[in-house]
DNA sequence: AGAAAAAACTAATAATATTAGTAAAAATGA
DNA sequence: TCATTTTTACTAATATTATTAGTTTTTTCT
């Protein structure tokens, strides 16, 4: 259901719009809870009537489901530029685990999006679940490859999907009862360390003993 | 804002219609997910009309209380129903994680409206929150004795927080991935032995080696 | 059966997302 | 710059939500 073509400077127009609006959207769900987005709360903040706002999206769910995939897309980024310091196949573990939390606490609105369900009614779009899917499956992909360099009887399926397992627990263990504790304290938080050295004892590398 | 004290009778009728109202939440939170509940739905399937309900809770938000305390009473119970038949320290690792679980498996509407944040606004009450950390608290208790029995430098709430990050950690991506499939089966289902072995190869009995 | 209590009802309020139809504003072409 | 067309915002209305107030019906007890 796009609009249909129109001249460069409109298209500027609604572009900024739209992001204004989503900007509003995600300071709405920070400050009042993920699922308290109203298209009133929403019109209210940008100075217009609830009914102008489906000038830009169809539906409240379609503004959701486009933070939803902004928050795949801001993920993927947040991992890879971590990555980017990796010393090697060790430090991409660590870096894996503390990033999903990182992105959780820099981006809490975004984390329950994409990884909990925090908005009764909401289903991401199909492609919007393919995005995700596919950013996911990245992880898969490297699994194969390092899985060579580590002693152990485990696929690079199993190594991945017990890696997000544990991400995942640690950080909504944490956002659940700690949400204001930086990374790292805690809790759950400091379980980041006892976690690394738990799996790095299970998949030594070879080489080491 | 308990109602005045009544005949035996008028108590029994009472308690009656309110579990049935309990009953007909949960179906309608099993069928339909478990922030679907409304006042009008449930009254349907009551046979009633909303504000009827009122002579029995107080608001919607004190049903969703009242199951949120029977499922903690029914987690408590679960586990310790499981862990009758422990062999020992190695089995009851095994049965925390299962039983998690299973618990989720079985009850799943419990086992969000406890475990997960499925329904906007609802927060327990002070008591139902104090009822679920003395039942989670138990684990502590035991864990320092236990603890004894292992090799290892974690301390008994380390030990205790990393097994329900993980347990919690595999259920919810079993039930958002594959919440059909029994326990023990699909990518997450069936990774408890792998963590099992994980957990029990970093903190070997004492005895072993 | 008649009085008191309990439990149901109807009607109403305020908030929600969304649609239809209309007015205002902006952009475009002459 | 003016007229036309497109875009955007508006008002009004609908259906659904939880909840309250007030009333009537049903049940209970003597």
């Amino acid at each position: 259901m796009t609009k249909p073509l129109s001249s460069p400077r409109v298209q500027r127009n609604r572009k900024a719009a739209t992001q204004s609006i989503l900007d509003a959207a995600r300071a709405i769900m920070r400050e009042e809870g993920v699922a308290a987005l109203s298209m009133q709360g929403l019109a209210r903040r940008m100075d217009m009537r609830a009914p102008s706002l489906y000038n830009y999206f169809n539906s409240k769910a379609e503004i959701y489901d486009t933070l939803f995939r902004l928050g795949f897309a801001m993920f993927d980024a947040h991992i890879k530029e971590l990555m980017k310091t990796s010393t090697g196949l060790r430090d991409d573990l660590r870096i894996n685990i503390e990033g999903y939390m990182s992105f959780a606490l820099e981006n809490p609105d975004l984390y329950q999006l994409c990884f909990e369900r925090p908005v009764p009614g909401f289903v991401p779009s199909k492609e919007s679940l393919a995005l995700s899917f596919g950013i996911l499956n990245q992880s898969y992909q490297r699994a194969n490859q390092f899985k060579k360099q580590l002693n152990t009887k485990l696929t690079g399926q199993q190594i991945v999907d017990t890696v997000i397992a544990i991400a995942h627990g640690l950080t909504a263990m944490h956002l659940a009862n700690e949400p204001h504790l930086p990374i790292g304290q805690g809790r759950f938080g400091s379980l980041i360390p006892v976690v690394l050295s738990i799996l790095e004892q299970a998949m030594p590398l070879k080489g080491e003993s």
